[in-house]
DNA sequence: ACAGCACACTTGTAGCTACAACTATTCCCT
DNA sequence: AGGGAATAGTTGTAGCTACAAGTGTGCTGT
């Protein structure tokens, strides 16, 4: 326990990303909420549904990819469930396990949400960026996330874009 | 609302960015808590206090710095009164504002807690990162907090080790 | 001087997340 | 086989945050 205090440039780049995780979320919470009526993390559900094979997952798999714990990913479907954009049934082959399946109007509302996402992505992430910068964050987050993430819970989603 | 889509390099920093901004704070958080029984948000309006002339800040001033609403940042400080690390007094300069003003006891949690707080710190995002990722990651955040902050409110916290 | 507006908070409430049980299967090992 | 552990998921509850009002104070203009 005896680590010692960060430098000048360290403090100064932890404290950037420590405001940037304060803020960002919200934004992009505040534009999903007020023109879909999504949070940014329903809106993660679905669109990892909607791209997964017969828009289905297990749960397990997909409170992974949305690196959601178990029971907040629960709740979530359910009120998803409730609003008619989710529905679940056991997974025949195992049935301690459930899948959650995208309706059609769940489909629907991603695909309304996706355009005004992307453009708040663009506008706060992207564009403010060179381009060099965004592969120098791309690296820089693989780089965090190896601690973060060490068993690659997330890996399956984040390393689909590697290498083109 | 025509914007294209993320082409794959934007792509992969994104979904980088986004599983460092759905874990990171999570693991802030459970360390203090668990350690301190502080928030990483109890901890920053602490710090903030303890770095301030006087020790004290009216509530504004501190919602600035911590980026917080000033809801939030009231509820926060009516607990934090509630456990004697912080009080409250009206500002004698105007009569609409209240100053908030660390304790001794606070004073005195916040040095106790520090320590773990920036192992974390340093295990999670510096550690990770070259001397040469660190310099970048503070000018990927200034770009972003140009986009996030325009108005610089928090300018004031996150400037202060510009060119040391 | 005083009406109207802006500012600095506080309070109330709804909604989301974390943590801790609890149930129901499946796996493993002898 | 059959008992114990691990796995998959749900539910309940406490705690924090956002949003919307509401109170009191200062400022501005005529």
């Amino acid at each position: 326990m005896d680590t010692p205090w960060l430098d000048r440039r360290q403090l100064r780049a932890w404290i950037r990303l420590a405001a940037v995780l304060e803020l960002l979320p919200g934004v992009l919470d505040a534009q999903l909420r007020r023109d879909t009526g999504l949070t940014h993390f329903d809106y993660y559900v679905l669109a990892m549904l909607s791209e997964a094979p017969g828009r289905t997952l297990r749960m397990t798999e997909l409170a992974r990819q949305t690196n959601a714990t178990l029971p907040r990913l629960s709740h979530v479907v359910s009120r998803l469930e409730g609003r008619g954009l989710v529905e679940r049934f056991p997974c025949p082959a195992d049935r301690r396990a459930t899948n959650a399946r995208l309706t059609g109007p769940g489909w629907g509302k991603v695909q309304e949400a996706a355009p005004g996402h992307v453009a708040t992505v663009r506008q706060h992430v992207v564009d403010p960026l060179t381009d060099e910068q965004i592969d120098q964050l791309a690296a820089i987050g693989d780089a965090l996330l190896a601690r973060l993430d060490p068993s690659g819970t997330m890996a399956a989603t984040y390393t689909r874009y590697d290498e083109g």
